[in-house]
DNA sequence: TCAATAGTGTCTTTTAGACATTATATG
DNA sequence: CATATAATGTCTAAAAGACACTATTGA
């Protein structure tokens, strides 16, 4: 398949359809994945280490360029596969925003959707993936977020607080936070999803009746965690409920 | 500027650099833009009529294909401009999300980002533009929901309902609202936005305390507004304040 | 036993919703 | 005058935040 002439050109402004064509052409259309995890009660991201382009110094977040007939869910899926070694078919993927900037990519115009994706704790690969070589590594967002922290490639250092801010947001009004724990799980481990998040420590007393009180947020199931090594009373097990939006939300102070 | 080879492949993945080229190739890159506007106190849409490509007999929202050293903002202030002569460089501009999907255009692939417009009300154009010839016009976004209403060009029916949420979504958590009113407007006219967009009838004097009580959301000018033909008391003016997000929110029920 | 975590209850403050009352305009 | 809209006040219910208290584990 080629791409068309000019569509979605499809109605005619003052100039008449007789005007001298423009300067249109066709883009480099890629795709950006920022995927946040939690690992050690710490949020953190995944990025790349590119081993060809114009930044193989920098690390940068998993993106692909997107095929003929790919969706761009599907490309997501793909840069994850592909550069991290990540086969996440059920982790929560949904857009963030389009980065169009003329010059946002030194080697000519690429347009780049970015996605942010929602994980559960990713254990470490034993294998000879990207994650094992260190081609790929998580770093905490604490650690980006500071001024001594690594330099991404392109544009991305700007793709990434946008990314955060969007987590963090959704947090709030949405039950998104059921994304980073694995079913069953604790209201401590959702509890621990939104103080990483949010980087706030949260009253534990308060956060249980907010959680339980939003409607279909969670579902209590059969049977008790067990304690941590420090010990602690067997927490009851939870999965998600079918809100997408809360009521009341989950509001930052 | 021609597209280059494979920028944002800046990582290879477990197939090695040698492995066979897939099949990519660069996208039609296009913005459609779905402004929103109150008129006489309804929830309207802007469509245009196509007068070329293939879908000449439906509406569509006003869209244009991205120019070389052309930002994804300003094709949508240029969508607006040729498509239905507005030149709204003030009006609110965000970006919605990008429809990808392969199959979206009959013409071949066209990735499109689509944009949220919100401006006060537009009076009508007296001039030749397309606003007046009738080649572009408002649609109240009710009689767009309904079955019995006009079908939409491309996949523009599934733009809309992501705008229409959108926009009630932020209404609730941001200062959106006071991008349908221009300054100064009175509490009156930014209680009949969020009844428009949310389609409900809002209580007048707990509205006005929510709206007094979100700090930084609107902020006191002096005079006091003339009252309509039916009379009432002269209405307090405001302007923006300068918050983003709201403090406390502007809930929906 | 103590330390740690989970879960319940109680009190105060804030906010939301329903609605009465007053203020000031038009016709 | 009646009517319309704006603005204020009052009451109740819901929700948030601070925090005491109990429950159940591991070490």
């Amino acid at each position: 398949m080629t791409a068309p002439s000019r569509p979605d050109d499809h109605a005619t402004g003052p100039t008449g359809p007789t005007a001298p064509t423009a300067p249109i052409s066709t883009c480099a259309v890629a795709v950006d994945v920022a995927l946040l995890t939690l690992r050690d009660g710490r949020l953190q991201l995944l990025l790349v280490q590119p081993d060809a382009g114009p930044f193989t110094t920098q690390w940068a977040l998993p993106g692909r360029r997107v095929r003929d007939d790919e969706s761009l869910d599907d490309t997501a899926h793909r840069a994850l596969r592909e550069l991290a070694g990540l086969s996440a078919p059920h982790a929560h993927l949904e857009q963030l925003r389009t980065y169009g900037d003329p010059t946002r990519d030194p080697r000519g115009r690429v347009v780049s959707v970015a996605y942010i994706a929602l994980t559960p704790t990713v254990e470490r690969h034993a294998g000879d993936g990207p994650l094992a070589s260190g081609r790929a590594r998580f770093f905490d967002v604490a650690e980006l977020t500071d001024a001594d922290g690594p330099h991404l490639a392109y544009d991305h250092d700007r793709i990434v607080p946008d990314a955060l801010e969007r987590a963090r947001s959704k947090l709030e009004y949405t039950a998104l936070a059921t994304a980073f724990v694995a079913e069953p799980f604790t209201l401590g481990e959702l509890r621990r999803v939104y103080e990483a998040v949010w980087g706030v420590e949260l009253d534990v007393a308060n956060f249980r009746r907010k959680v339980v009180h939003a409607r279909d947020f969670v579902v209590e199931v059969e049977g008790t965690a067990t304690p941590g090594p420090g010990g602690g009373r067997p927490a009851k097990r939870y999965r998600r409920g079918g809100a997408t939006r809360l009521h009341p939300a989950m509001l930052r102070g």
